[in-house]
DNA sequence: TTGCTTCATCGACTATCGTCGATTATCGAT
DNA sequence: ATCGATAATCGACGATAGTCGATGAAGCAA
């Protein structure tokens, strides 16, 4: 394998990069972190009542980290419940693995 | 202390989030990554060559992961080398620092 | 069915970001 | 002082991303 020549390769830098674009915006920040806080699964409306942003807005951010697997859906009808996902935070790269070109991790991608 | 209502204050988000978006980007990725595998410190010049886009582009990424103390200049004569911060690369903040709610690192902060 | 509630999606607007080419500033050497 | 090399800054462009309001879709209850 070609590990010497420059820097790494462009398709793993996009993928270590889309693990951090996840937690790149303050409004998501916050969501995982209320989400985290309680430990059980929160509706859409109560987030919306918690992070002081739109419907829409906080939806579209649920959809981000749940593409990554960041969270983790489950319909319980007629509401969405939502959950950090505790593997993807544990697996989640560090600026060391970004540093010593270790693998990206899988979940990203396996969207 | 009030950590009972509501997610991470926003001032707290934000800071979160500039460390992930200093990585939230492929290009910033390999620079830092190509900075890590050359131990020595390397000219913008090397950089432009290896990175293969344009010198103003990598001048201006270089300048943002500066900011976060990310990279660390040093002119010498008529070129600057840059280096990769070690220490802030382990203090880099990790998916669990966000999600339990610790302190924000300093760095990014400090500037 | 008709409503009501909850959420996802759409469309539009704005702001931010990455990239480039060109210009400017700084340093060294002649 | 002038020239050449190196890198930072500037201005502009296109693309991406965050936000909102409005609309649409799915479920439950009457």
């Amino acid at each position: 394998m070609d590990m010497e020549k420059g820097p790494l390769e462009r398709a793993a830098a996009e993928e270590y990069a889309s693990w951090f674009k996840a937690l790149a915006d303050a409004t998501r920040i916050q969501i995982v972190s209320l989400l985290a806080r309680r430990r059980t699964p929160m509706s859409v409306g109560e987030i919306v009542a918690a992070s002081g942003v739109g419907q829409s807005t906080v939806s579209h951010h649920l959809k981000i980290l749940a593409d990554v697997r960041f969270v983790l859906v489950e319909r319980q009808g007629t509401s969405s419940l939502y959950r950090i996902n505790e593997a993807c935070v544990s697996c989640f790269p560090t600026a060391a693995d970004v540093v010593m070109g270790n693998p990206v991790p899988a979940p990203p991608t396996c969207e």
